[in-house]
DNA sequence: AAATGTTATGTAATAATATAACAATATGCA
DNA sequence: TGCATATTGTTATATTATTACATAACATTT
């Protein structure tokens, strides 16, 4: 399995997830150190967390997780390590579903697309992007800074 | 002025806007007719809030609009004239923003997108659809059932 | 190592958004 | 009218997110 090379639909597929986990942290790591930023504890953690499924996870999900091993874990603590994750393209959150997922190629520069399966509840990560949409936008002279863009149904294995 | 045959940018242009909610709102009575479901006042009230502007509205926005000139409305009753707006498709929600617009063509079948300015608020509603992002999901055999489709930036205008 | 500035985390309180549960009222129709 | 259903009113609470300020960790200079 080649975790880097396409990891799109990766969410509806079997796969290797303890690789698929250990790649995606590795990566973090280095992009991490390649930016100087810090992937500090706390950090690491929610990334590891969000990392744990292809389910998006609410913020207060990540806390309980959290709190299992961890005390006193507040909301700031994870909405500030989100907003890192979210800031490094390690993370991005589902806007229609008030959660978060892992990036499934952090450092790649264009903005994901999700498929969101309504039964396994599993999101699958695109980036094709470019959409009719962003050139009726370009047309009429709008400025596109960033564009959600979350389509959900059933994944194939659900349908059956 | 012809909002009927396109106001997709309605809310990225000068226009009538008296004429625009007017029309809307005839629109919207005589779709509940034709679908026989009431149009109460309240529900009214709230559509005629969502039509005043073409800025996205929170439902506290709405709350604290009505209780302007009603008396005791609460959470509830705001949350469920929207679904109801929702459901017959004469609302829309913007998940990025938590926030309500009103519908600019009720009765099309197909799904919106949005533009949306971070400068003036303002939310203009296209209807083209269909990206490469439906087609790839078509091809990997998931099935849409709802497309969220947010783009946020800058209008023309506010570019200036 | 001490002093300093910066970044990150801890802590308490609360704001903002949304729903549950049940009571009362209005509407449509037999 | 009386019944069934739909809608609204009311109270309480759940869920999601932020503000404000205190403390701790880290990095750099001395």
């Amino acid at each position: 399995m080649h975790v880097k090379q396409h990891n799109n639909l990766l969410a509806f597929s079997e796969h290797n997830h303890h690789q698929c986990e250990k790649v995606l942290l590795d990566r973090a790591k280095t992009l991490c150190d390649q930016r100087e930023v810090r992937l500090t504890l706390r950090r690491r953690q929610v990334l590891e967390i969000l990392l744990s499924t292809h389910q998006p996870m609410g913020a207060y999900d990540v806390l309980n997780t959290l709190n299992k091993t961890e005390q006193n874990i507040t909301p700031p603590i994870v909405y500030r390590a989100l907003d890192f994750l979210l800031e490094q393209g390690l993370a991005h959150r589902i806007e229609s579903e008030n959660a978060f997922v892992p990036c499934m190629h952090p450092g790649h520069q264009c903005e994901a697309q999700f498929l969101i399966c309504s039964n396994c509840h599993c999101v699958a990560e695109l980036d094709s992007a470019i959409s009719p949409v962003l050139d009726e936008a370009q047309k009429i002279g709008f400025e596109i800074r960033h564009a959600v863009i979350e389509i959900s149904g059933l994944c194939a294995t659900c349908r059956q």
